[in-house]
DNA sequence: CGATTATGTTGTCGCTGTCAACATCCAACG
DNA sequence: CGTTGGATGTTGACAGCGACAACATAATCG
């Protein structure tokens, strides 16, 4: 009922969106190729055109397929501890930790602006990681744990703090070599700049 | 004693920087070529490789400068201040300044890995910038403003926020319309969030 | 003045994104 | 059940790109 049987191809669509997952995994965002994309699915060079209106656009699939994929890691990890600012933390941490895992997809998720009209549903998935996170800033705020005042400011902050650290960490900024080191980075900032 | 006088087209070298300096300005770095740059500077399109081994090469140019230029943007700002923290918050404001009055200059400072091997220039102006950060949060540190403790953890928790904002601010995920706006919300989080 | 070397040009190659034209195949409708 | 139309995939083309090689020129140094 969402999709239509596929023709010729079965599933093409996935397969190429898959397969730009893995090209993107492997190549980095700058040797990501729509051709390359085609090949890996075994088509010829032309058939993405009738699923994505352009490079752009298989991008910012990709980049939607990220936020889904990130906002679970943080739902997750926050429903691992009982406490709000717990959970709120543990989100934190799953942010930088998914960078980590997927340098080069988070990279393709924030290397752009990605136009509210010209892509909506990748805007839509990061608005639903966002809304994610500032529900947990407010469940923090409503315990007393986290101080009160404007939520979207102080989740603005939150992310703020965690993009900078994944952003310098995927970048090779960190003087930190495993990820250990760079979570344990991670966890220090976040204990120490939380406004109690 | 610099530089050996040019032969041909005196200065090419400093020609191509600024003309891809500007050509990122207006282009964006995805829009960055190195033909343009050679048809801007009004020269045949295998001139550059004479100066820049390649396209990469080019652009940690440009990165290099780009971290000198933000050296000298934070030190001004702190110079504007007497006390150690006040010349902390300045510096981290200009940092975000910068980005936000040359952002595709800072995009491209930042988006690659720049290997300390091969581009040596780069990697040193970016430790320059660092030094400045670190040099700053031990005076504030020295002082008592700020929070005793490993100096290069807190330079990088310094570090990551305004880089986090910055980065944010750029790829317009910030709610935040005029760089006014932002610049408050940077200070906000710069007073809320430094460990005292 | 002659030779060497730095600098710039022309020509070429394979690759890319995108468009247009053509082919194929499923699905709905008579 | 057959036809037809639209969705899907292919082939071919084009300009632009980064990079390399071969060649041309000009500044420097003996």
């Amino acid at each position: 009922m969402r999709k239509k049987k596929p023709y010729h191809h079965s599933n093409l669509r996935e397969v190429l969106l898959a397969s730009a997952v893995q090209l993107i995994a492997e190549a980095g965002p700058s040797g990501f190729t729509l051709r390359e994309v085609a090949r890996r699915a075994s088509v010829s060079h032309n058939a993405p055109y009738r699923h994505f209106r352009d490079r752009g656009a298989l991008l910012a699939a990709v980049a939607a397929e990220g936020y889904l994929e990130l906002n679970d890691a943080m739902l997750a990890a926050a429903n691992q501890q009982p406490g709000p600012l717990d959970r709120l933390k543990r989100a934190g941490l799953a942010y930088v930790t998914f960078a980590l895992r997927r340098p080069e997809h988070f990279t393709v998720m924030f290397e752009t602006m990605l136009s509210k009209e010209s892509h909506p549903e990748a805007t839509k998935a990061s608005e639903l990681a966002f809304s994610t996170l500032t529900g947990l800033v407010q469940s923090s705020q409503s315990t007393g744990q986290l101080v009160a005042g404007d939520s979207l400011q102080l989740a603005l902050l939150a992310w703020s703090m965690v993009h900078g650290i994944a952003k310098l960490a995927i970048t090779g900024r960190l003087p930190y070599r495993s990820k250990t080191k760079i979570l344990e980075f991670a966890e220090f900032v976040i204990d120490h700049s939380l406004p109690k």
